[in-house]
RNA sequence: GGCCCGCUAGCUCAAUUGGCAGAGCAACUGACUCUUAAUCAGUAGGUUAAAGGUUCGAUUCCUUUGCGGGUCACCA
């Protein structure tokens, strides 16, 4: 049995003094006429004076005790309403119990009229109220006041940890963090209208994969029992996606969940929502264009508006986006020409030659990468493609024709964070698989410190895939981004937190 | 994983140089028949995250551990 504190022992007399009265403190069943946004148009749609009766559900928020009258505040999923306790109207018997039995947080069910109070709210006159569910545990305590039309709280529940913890108790007293989540579907139906309205089609591939690839991340393992197999928890869709290119789709897509076993932070989370697409016979340039485009639609779509307040920045998302390549962006930023330094030694003397203090074991790539990441991404606060990038960093990527060292890759900042990733795909056989092997790819899987090589994968390039282009975005950055928070636990329902014992 | 900061009543927060652990809200008792952060009077509520150390005395100083936040690193 859980241990109870003293707050939670005093409700549960109460729970159990209701049940001697003969009443259920949890009955199966609710009776409800009008939402409470329902009940306020109903009455308000209505000549003053004539009655509207309506019998309304929620949760206790407010109690206000006046002797022989009694105001509280109900909430249910549309909003809230007053109710309005009469001794004259319950009864000695009815008003000492819901005085002395009813607590915030409790579930109740109340019928009676609708009518304006002195004060001018619309608020229902009870005859009738009782308990739908017992609430044994206080919720956090806090108050509102609503100030020219805007709620101000006192004392909110705030704690992040015990926020994440119990986010049941964070949604049923923090209206806008309901809001976020609300927000947070409505960008996911925008990212999926957008892209079914341009012949995309949604589809769903295995969670569980016998290889994983696709991005540069460490995975979860899992293990099948029956089938004596290891797998892994994806790391990206990739190359399931690309696969279906080869089937003849010719515009897919997937918005799903990504594992990652790497470190956590205010925008990387465990397991969190991405969405991939793929486009047959076109380029990242088309990519760049129809990501611009999508963005905007959304922001549009769920705000209202293309501009957006970002951590004090006001961003304006409508397309065109700048576009810059990589490497004319590091000349300025850092006036390093990496076109220059076709090795990864060559660049690594120049970075220390200019006051930088690369790493020492990190190949061209992972250097020019480390450049974008300190020098560039904190700066990029309007949205920006930078493009063309190492190819030993994107295994994946067709290179820039005439440019042995480059990729036609793009990734998108927004707001000093990386949003979008995406290239134009690789699709010769020959090419990737020789790639795989640049990579440290090998095709002895039971070698743990190497990624094996998807050999089904380069099975399905060699029946050939259709040249096209591919995306991926981290939805959580798009919907911190478009919700105005800084940290990827604010925009995921329960984030991942180390258990507590 | 490194470094910095935090953890005090159900919630939000105080506590002087190391000197009796406090307030508001919530709870409980009472008053109050149009209140809305209702108001007024009173009561109760604590292993100060945990363990250890220094000290006559520790919320405060030190060590270790746990959890969280920030930051850096890691992230073919």
């Amino acid at each position: 049995m859980i241990e109870l504190t003293e707050l939670e022992r005093v409700r549960l007399e109460k729970l159990n003094r209701l049940r001697e009265e003969g009443m259920e403190p949890y009955p199966r069943q609710a009776n409800r006429t009008h939402t409470t946004q329902e009940a306020i148009l109903a009455f308000k749609s209505k000549a003053e004076g004539e009655p509207v009766e309506a019998t309304v559900v929620g949760r206790l928020r407010s109690i206000r005790k006046m002797g022989k009258t009694t105001f509280t505040h109900i909430e249910d999923g549309f909003g809230r309403l007053q109710l309005y306790l009469r001794l004259d109207d319950l009864g000695d018997e009815w008003m000492a119990l819901f005085n002395e039995i009813f607590d915030l947080g409790d579930f109740v069910q109340a019928q009676g009229t609708m009518f304006r109070t002195r004060t001018g709210e619309v608020t229902l006159h009870v005859a009738d109220i009782l308990m739908l569910a017992k609430a044994l545990t206080p919720l956090p305590a806090s108050k509102e006041e609503v100030v020219d039309e805007k709620r101000v709280v006192y004392s909110a529940f705030a704690d992040p940890e015990a926020r994440y913890r119990q986010r049941y108790a964070d949604l049923a007293v923090n209206p806008e963090v309901r809001d976020i989540f609300r927000t947070r579907t409505k960008i996911v139906r925008a990212l999926q209208r957008f892209l079914d309205d341009r012949g995309f089609i949604e589809v769903e591939t295995p969670i569980l994969q016998p290889i994983y690839g696709g991005a540069a991340a460490r995975p979860f393992t899992t293990h099948h029992n029956q089938l004596h197999q290891d797998l892994f928890l994806r790391i990206s869709f990739e190359l399931y996606l690309k696969r279906l290119l080869v089937g003849g789709f010719e515009r897919v897509y997937e918005i799903g969940r990504d594992f990652r076993n790497e470190g956590v932070s205010f925008k990387h989370n465990t397991e969190f929502t991405m969405l991939e697409f793929y486009m047959a016979y076109a380029d990242y340039r088309d990519v760049m264009t129809l990501t611009e485009q999508m963005v905007a639609y959304v922001a549009d779509q769920v705000l209202g508006s293309t501009t957006i307040q970002y951590n004090g920045h006001t961003i304006d998302l409508s397309p065109p986006w700048k576009r810059l390549q990589l490497r004319e962006a590091l000349v300025d930023k850092t006036k390093i020409d990496i076109a220059k330094y076709p090795t990864a030694d060559s660049l690594r003397q120049e970075m220390v030659a200019q006051g930088h203090e690369p790493s020492e074991q990190s190949t061209r790539g992972k250097l020019i990468e480390s450049l974008l990441d300190h020098y560039l991404e904190p700066d990029l606060i309007q949205p920006t493609f930078i493009y063309d990038y190492p190819r030993d960093i994107s295994p994946l990527a067709k290179s820039v024709p005439g440019d042995p060292h480059t990729v036609e890759r793009f990734e998108v900042f927004v707001g000093g964070m990386e949003l979008c990733n995406a290239f134009t795909e690789l699709n010769d056989p020959l090419d990737q698989e020789q790639r795989f092997q640049e990579m440290g790819h090998d095709y002895a899987v039971d070698d743990k410190e190497r990624h094996p090589v998807d050999e089904d994968y380069l099975r399905a390039l060699l029946y050939g895939m259709p040249p096209n282009g591919g995306f991926g975005m981290g939805v959580d950055r798009l919907i911190m981004l478009l919700t105005d928070q800084a940290s990827i636990r604010e925009v995921i329902l329960f984030p991942h937190l180390r258990s507590k014992d």
